[in-house]
DNA sequence: GTGGTCTAGACCACA
DNA sequence: GTGGTCTAGACCACG
C-alpha cells in the first residue's frame, strides 16, 4: 500500500514521491520505462487519471520523459533528480517536525529522543515494499 | 509563519497543532483563556471561521472548553493531553520521513545525517514566534 | 467562441493563451481576480476540469496566484509575463508558418505576401472579441 | 527536425505538410515516386504506420496516387494542390498568430515587428534540409 | 460561494 | 497496446 487516499498529500503526489524513491533504489533506471499508466493504476487502486498526472508532474520535474505510444521513461539524469528530490521529501517532514517540536518548547536532547524513537518503530512496522537490501546498487554511502 | 497556507495539512488542523504547541510551550495554561477567535485569526491571518473550526476540534479533544459570553479555555488536564499530541504530531512527521528514506533504500545512516542537517537548518532559520524562551514550565524532560 | 474544441491544440492551452492575451490587453489586471473557475467554464462552454487545468498552468507560469476560497488573481509580475508569453505564442505560429513556407522554397518576398494577405483577411474576420479598442491601457507602443 | 514530436499537430499531418513542401519545392514532381514508406520513416525517425497513414491522406487529398507493388506516386496535378495547401498552411499560421495578437490587443505595427523578428530569427536557424536552391521550378512569383 | 482532488468512462493519436 | 485530453459528477477544505 505505497499511497494512502486518507493522506492529506495529495494522491497524485504520493504517487510522485513513491517513483522518486523507487528510481533512488535503484527498482526503475535511466532510460527504462515506468510502469504503465494502465498497470500503476492497477496496482495502486487508484485511477490512470491520477497515475497520470503523477507522471505528468515528473516529466514537468525532468525526472521521466514520454515517447507518443511507447510509454514513459526514466530521464538520462532522472535518478540524480529524484534521489535529491527524495532527500528533499524527507528533510521537508523532518524539518515539519522538528517546527512543531521547537514551537512546543521542546529542546534538541528531546526531538533526538522523538527521532530515535520513530527510527525504531518504524523499524518494527517496515514489512512494507522491502524492495531495501543490502545489495542493491546506488544507495547507502551518499552525499 | 505559524500557518502554511501551501501546506496539504488543513489550516485548522495547523492551528491546533500550533494551539497544542503553544499549551506544551506553557504559553497558555489550565484554565487560562486561549485568544479570542477574533484576534488569532488576525494574528494569523487567516479567517474567522478556520479557527472557530480548530477550536471545535479542540474542545471535541478535551484541550479546551468554551465558556459561553467568555471564551474558550484550556482544559484542566489540556498540557497533558496538548503534550503528548504534539510529541504525536512530531513524531508523525519524522515517521513519514523515515517511511520515505526507507522506501528509496536509504540506510539508518544516511538518515540520520539527513536528520542532524535538518535540526541545524531549522535551528537558523528558527527566528519565528520565540515567545517562549528555553526555561519554561513543563517541558524539557519528556516522557 | 474563444476556444476551438476542433483545434488540435488543447483546449486548456487555448484557455491559457487567452487569459494571457486578456491579462496583455489589460482586461484583467495584477492583484484583480480571474474569472472564477465554474464562470469561466460555463462562458467558454467548457469542462470546470479543463478551467481548472489551464488556471494551474497559469500558476506554474508565475502569471496568477491562487487564494484558496477567493479565486485565483493575477500576479504582481503577470502582465509582464503574459505579454512575453503572448508575444512568444504569436512569433511561435510565424515562426511555424516561416519554416513551412521555407521548406516549400518559398522566397521572402512571397512570404511577406502571404502574410500581408492574411494580415487583411484577419482584419475583416475579425469582429470576434473585439476587446481592443483604440483607447486600452498597456498595449500599442510596445517593445 | 522536419517533425516535432512535442508539437501538438498529429505527426501524420506534419508528415503531409511536409510532402506538399517538397513536392511545392519540386523535389517530388509529378509521376514520379515518393520515398518509401520504410525509407521515410527511417529518414524522419517515425514509425512506419505514421508515415503510411500520411501517405494515405495525400492520396485522399489527390495529390498522391499509389500503384500496388511499385509504390506511391505524385499526380499529375499533384503540384498545384500541394503548392495551394502548402501555401493554405502557411497561412492558417499566419492567421493563427495574428488572432492571438489580435486578441492581446497588439496593433498591426506591433505584429509586423513580430513577424519581422520571426522572419530573420528562422533565417539564422535555417540550416535545415535545404535541398532546395533560391531557383527551384515551380516556386517563387506566388500566386 | 471559491479552488483542489478524485473517479468513471469516453475518444484520439501513435506503435 | 501506449499516453493525452475531455467530460460529468462527486467530495473536501476554505470564506
Amino acid at each position: 500500500m505505497p499511497v494512502d487516499p486518507h493522506s492529506h498529500v495529495p494522491i497524485y503526489e504520493q504517487i510522485v514521491e513513491h517513483i522518486h524513491g523507487r528510481i533512488t533504489a535503484g527498482v526503475f533506471r535511466p532510460d527504462e520505462p515506468l510502469p504503465s499508466i494502465r498497470a500503476l493504476a492497477i496496482e495502486l487502486l487508484v485511477n490512470p487519471n491520477t497515475v497520470q498526472r503523477a507522471y505528468q508532474e515528473l516529466e514537468r520535474q525532468g525526472v521521466a520523459y514520454t515517447q507518443k505510444g511507447l510509454g514513459v521513461f526514466v530521464a538520462a539524469n532522472g535518478a540524480i533528480s529524484a534521489r535529491s528530490m527524495s532527500e528533499a521529501s524527507v528533510c521537508e517532514r523532518f524539518e515539519q517536525g522538528i517546527d512543531l517540536a521547537r514551537a512546543a518548547g521542546l529542546g534538541d536532547p528531546t526531538i533526538r529522543r522523538l527521532f530515535d524513537r520513530s527510527l525504531h518503530e518504524v523499524r518494527e512496522t517496515s514489512s512494507r515494499h522491502s524492495t531495501n537490501g543490502p545489495s542493491l546498487p546506488g544507495e547507502e554511502a551518499s552525499s
